[in-house]
DNA sequence: CCGGTGACTTTTG
DNA sequence: CCAAAAGCCACCG
């Protein structure tokens, strides 16, 4: 708490992600100001749910691709889930990914 | 302090 | 077009 680590940051920022709305891990980990970290924000996310209940779902890659899908367990739990909050996406591919793109830079400024 | 690690990203072959 | 490698950096033991 008083000593905010890269991983708690990176929950923070995943939680503050809009409903229907995607974003790429570089594009937190250089809003962390840790640019090139990217794997780090994966890898947070990876420990996110013992630690804290991060919608991870929202967190896809460059491509927009759902690269993490594997870890949710099912390959269609964090499709459907993306879809559930207006998402769409198809073969683990985000629709209008530039459109839906959210970032935290932008955004929370 | 050092090494292993990884849900990325980009470049090369 | 597909496959592989390297660069990247923070956390953990």
């Amino acid at each position: 708490m008083t000593d905010p680590g890269f991983f708690q940051k990176v929950y923070d920022v995943c939680r503050l992600i809009p409903e229907g709305r995607v974003t790429s891990y570089g594009a937190i980990a250089k809003y962390l100001g840790s640019a090139g970290s990217a794997r780090m924000v994966g890898w947070a996310m990876n420990s996110s749910g013992r630690m804290a209940d991060v919608p991870a779902h929202r967190v896809v890659n460059r491509n927009g691709l759902l690269t993490g899908k594997s870890h949710f367990g099912d390959s269609n739990a964090m499709q459907n889930l993306l879809k559930a909050e207006g998402v769409k996406v198809k073969d683990l591919k985000v629709q209008d990914f530039e459109k839906l793109f959210w970032d935290p830079m932008k955004e929370l400024n």
